[in-house]
DNA sequence: CACTATTTGTCCGTATGTATG
DNA sequence: TCATACATACGGACAAATAGT
């Protein structure tokens, strides 16, 4: 039959069956060993946040025990408690004794999704919209990452600049863009921090004609993390696109970072008739950023 | 030209003016103090080494003494030399005494990307290709969330199934699907485990017609990490989707998680003309999933 | 009213890691 | 190298509030 490894699960009535002989001997749940140094207490608070944003506890709002932290992910009830502390002191759960900790938070509602409407990374858009500031711009030889997505050799000169944009003032995105170094010296670091660099590139005369991405999550760094105002160790939306001018030369590599509570990427698809099967594809209106106002911090 | 300055002060107010030409270092990290949780040493590790990886010491490989370090980043000397012993315990640079610290670093070759095609998301192929463990399946009423999702009144019964989907034998995604009660009766538990949710619904008359989709980034939490593999908070990339039959009623939701390095979201875009301004476009046949080998870890 | 189980609050001591001077 | 301070993390122990039997 099924096996329900249902650890935490919400509290719900009914169809609990009551401790289902798999007493799972895991006790090693690996946390934060992937380099970054972020204490545990504080590893455990960020997936406590998420999963009250997400409304894992949404029922009554009852969070597990310092106990059941304790045992889920191995680490002593001191570090369990500091954790939930944590929560505690940013107003998200109340803690009461002998009572147990509830989550005392209400999600807007709606996490309302205001639309900018306009075609998917509408750069142009944003990028008249909203204010960016400069924090590296420097001329430096390609590494190899670089120079097989700008396909150069490896070593050419490449500018790379590095800037965060903000949108009503509130960090938004963490940009790091790599151009050639003929097509970077054409504009300046002062037009960087001020306009769009798809727009300085068709300025210089670059026919912008196609751009393949990638999107991916990765964790915050603490310099990102800095940026972006928001918690090292916590997961990050990640882009990273190569754009080619209308003869498919690479003109632009950039990867950007995004706060998941601030960005989404949202798009449409149709279900159509394939050649074998049915498939989807994708809307071509209907792709589009979506930006998500900031709930709180 | 800029001066490089990877390093950003706190949220400080004023001094929006960067010191053109100065030779001062405007870099003193705010740390140190309350704020931050990682160990400062650990901070300038981590923007030295993706500095030797984006090449800036590419020309002689010689890095910054640690004199330099201590006083562009305002620590003490102790500090910047253990940052640069963990560079040099883990092989990236070599110190010298006398001689100074220098890159000895040759990035692997780039992670080989095998391309599954298809397009978007491509479920009834992976499905065929993939198998699948089923960890819960459970009637139960619907939240608040998924009855937004679904289009249905807020308690009424929607079933839930947990899957995780594995590709050759290692686990690949973590699929959580809500279906209306009165569709999820028509198959049970043991063919969800055997089928894609999307070609069991086709095979009860539901004539899917369109989809929409959020990508976003969460952090994993103890259970979903057990499942992928994982370390509990890690990067995990979040795709939720609501199908819809042809008259647009909501017959699945479904939020699925995957590992960063076993699963990527790509696609293709084309610059267009629109009405006001140029904008991107999703080439239909080039969005598709790739699967990244994984390439270390 | 006990009695018990949960759950949180508080305290102790200890060990290790971080950072400065 | 040493001394000092502070933060992190652990284990143990006990007390206090709550709920159920």
């Amino acid at each position: 039959m099924v096996q329900i490894a249902s650890i935490q699960r919400a509290p719900e009535m009914g169809s609990e069956t009551p401790h289902a002989g798999s007493n799972e001997p895991q006790s090693s749940i690996q946390l934060g060993s992937q380099g970054l140094k972020t204490p545990l207490y504080h590893q455990i608070y960020l997936i406590l946040k998420e999963q009250i944003k997400d409304g894992v506890y949404g029922a009554d709002g009852r969070l597990p025990s310092e106990q059941d932290l304790t045992e889920r992910f191995g680490v002593s009830r001191i570090t369990a408690k500091r954790a939930m502390d944590e929560l505690a002191s940013e107003g998200l759960v109340v803690r009461e004794r002998a009572r147990g900790t509830r989550v005392i938070y209400q999600p807007p509602s709606a996490p309302i999704a205001s639309s900018i409407e306009g075609m998917l990374e509408n750069l142009i858009a944003m990028g008249l919209e909203t204010t960016a500031k400069l924090l590296d711009f420097v001329y430096l030889p390609a590494s190899d990452t670089v120079a097989e997505a700008l396909e150069i050799e490896s070593g050419a000169e490449v500018q790379r600049a590095v800037r965060v944009r903000y949108l009503d003032g509130v960090p938004f995105s963490h940009l790091t863009t790599y151009v050639p170094s003929a097509l970077g010296r054409q504009f300046t670091a002062e037009e960087l921090s001020s306009f769009p660099l798809l727009s300085l590139l068709e300025r210089c005369g670059v026919d912008v004609g196609s751009a393949s991405q990638t999107i991916t999550a990765t964790l915050a760094d603490h310099v990102v993390a800095q940026c972006l105002d928001a918690d090292a160790g916590s997961a990050l939306m990640k882009i990273s696109r190569v754009v080619r001018d209308q003869t498919g030369t690479p003109v632009e590599f950039i990867t950007a970072l995004y706060r998941p509570d601030r960005y989404q990427y949202r798009m449409s698809l149709s279900r159509v008739q394939g050649e074998t099967a049915k498939r989807w594809s994708a809307d071509d209106n209907a792709a589009r950023t979506d930006t998500l106002k900031a709930a709180q911090t």
